[in-house]
DNA sequence: CCATTGTGTTGAATCGTTTCACCATTAAGC
DNA sequence: GCTTAATGGTGAAACGATTCAACACAATGG
């Protein structure tokens, strides 16, 4: 209970502090004996280092803070991967906030981390957070961005093109013979989710005869996409949009169990539908899902880059902006009519 | 650049320190002159408290470490999710580990944790944790184990009952008319993995004329899957199983894309699968997956809870012990035969 | 008018580690 | 044998927030 220290460690040892923590720290400038004895007295009183002690002295800590929007999103868990693989090549460690899409969660990490005085910051953010991020800054907070990017370019940021993505979609569903195609996603403050939208209409706005609806949902995730499927079952079969992008694949899958259940609907030969990120459930999917691929291992790897590039530079660092190109996946969910 | 601390605040301020601090952790016993002052210099500075130095004082932080074995597996992100309400009821937080079922990376996590003298932590431990977690016990971590428990109990744990659900799973197959049996999964030295298949063999065991095979995986994913079924598939069809029942829902979702692919092995008809921990994806699936379901969110839920109530009690606490039970979940990948 | 109570505020000690200027001891050089 | 270097080791001063005994001052009661 009563937490060993270095004090005790030196005792045991009958040494000073000082060459402990040369035993642990700097292990060359230490003499066999000395070392020996060191670490058999750690080793018996079973001592752990106090890492708070340790960042006080140091002023920054060894970690990386990675806040995500849904971490039951496999784009980001494998994101989340991607970033963790380089960390750990700098023997960083990756802390893990999970906002569920919540500003307010958001906020409460993004306040934690900085606190913690961690090594830098990873932000996929919700619009809200920019000022305080932009305060931290000023603070010494290093923070790369992901899938948002500021206008005066204070921030380094790694993003996928999702204007340029939606287009890819919804381009796609148009040149297979769709025309009433049909937005699902929300909500529209995630930059996501309006930069995939944008992309869309780009796409219809192009195609004479072509209409854009939006069926608003309150997040990306399989629940809201049956309730969003649930809703156009209900539909009379004209009022029904003849494709559907969606937001995220989350959503995609959740509108196919809901028109396989409602048994009314068959994709694709009612209504066509796409998703977004390409994650590994869409290929196994009822119907196997056409999607937006995006490189997520990658995103997360070249954020812990820009990052580690950003705080080795330190004051006169020139912010990096790298944008990545979706890719469609076409599989049976779009395929043609018959 | 150079950080804003207490005192440059109390200076601003023309306060004392030990008054700035009343202001940020006891409101009450501040005046309105005093408080309004603080506060006007913590905006002006943009002042940001450092958390090493309140914890080195605290001795403890508010984090809990949490250490899964993959947050891209539903089950985990589900449980994850649990935990983080629990604990922000608290005003906790949840730092999370993910290990990618890595012993290595499992014990940097809990070192990691111990260090930052975490308020408790959460381990689905992989075996060879355990020595480390009872040294970390006795320095005063207090710890709940998930899916593991300890003869001595030693330990609070929250488990599901992993043999019976594996026995429900294979009844199931074995009432479904099958008798050659396969368990995919692996590696053994996965608690979860060795206890389901421990229920299998039970269930076999019972039921003469049954066999079972083991088609070992590296590790419990996706990937792993398919890999595992398109072995299966290259076999001449009679020597192939008649059911196999993967350790979880990833690996049976992978066996079942490489069936698919194939184009040779149809499910359930030339062979019948289910999986384990009924994700999301699961009844979404090209055939509806049938499973065995685990009340993923309430696990981590509970685990918080005893890690709550542990830390409250302090020295003279009994480990509790609490165990679900799983659940059948029948679909379409185990109907009969036609 | 003094004693008592209460309300705010202060300053110094504390938490455990790292760092660094400064000793001790030995080895090498002449 | 004495100086110079080199090698190990030491102890005290940070780091920044919290806590708490002590104090200042005002209000209340007798």
């Amino acid at each position: 209970m009563a937490t060993v220290n270095l004090r005790d460690v030196a005792t045991l040892a009958g040494v000073s502090v000082g060459s402990v923590s040369n035993v642990l720290n700097r292990p060359g400038t230490v003499s066999q004996d000395v070392s020996q004895r060191v670490l058999s007295a750690i080793d018996t009183l079973g001592y752990v280092r106090n890492d708070a002690a340790r960042q006080l002295r140091a002023g920054r800590s060894r970690c990386i803070g990675l806040v995500v929007l849904d971490i039951a999103n496999p784009f980001f868990s494998d994101l989340v991967r991607g970033a963790e693989r380089r960390a750990a090549e700098e023997n960083l460690t990756v802390l893990l906030g999970d906002t569920e899409e919540d500003p307010a969660r958001e906020r409460v990490y993004i306040d934690l981390f900085a606190e913690q005085r961690v090594y830098g910051l990873l932000v996929s953010p919700l619009g809200e957070a920019m000022p305080r991020l932009r305060a931290l800054k000023k603070q010494g907070l290093s923070t790369v961005l992901m899938d948002w990017h500021t206008e005066d370019h204070q921030f380094s940021s790694v993003a996928v093109d999702n204007v340029a993505g939606g287009k890819l979609a919804v381009d796609h569903l148009l040149e297979m013979g769709r025309t009433r195609i049909a937005f699902a996603g929300g909500p529209h403050s995630i930059r996501q989710v309006s930069d995939r939208f944008e992309g869309a209409r780009k796409a219809v706005a192009q195609h004479p005869g072509a209409t854009l609806e939006v069926i608003d949902t309150q997040s990306l995730t399989v629940l809201q996409g049956r309730e969003a499927g649930h809703r156009i079952s209900q539909r009379k079969a004209a009022a029904r949009p003849d494709a559907i992008f969606a937001a995220n694949d989350l959503l995609a899958l959740g509108v196919l169990q809901a028109f396989n259940l409602s048994g009314r609907i068959s994709v694709p030969n009612d209504i066509a539908l796409i998703g977004y990120d390409d994650i590994d459930f869409a290929a196994a999917a009822m119907v196997p899902l056409s999607s937006v691929k995006q490189p997520s291992t990658e995103i997360g790897h070249t954020a812990v880059d820009l990052l580690l590039r950003e705080v080795a530079a330190g004051a006169d660092f020139e912010p990096e902006r790298i944008v990545f190109q979706p890719e469609l996946v076409i599989r049976d969910s779009t395929s043609a009519q018959h």
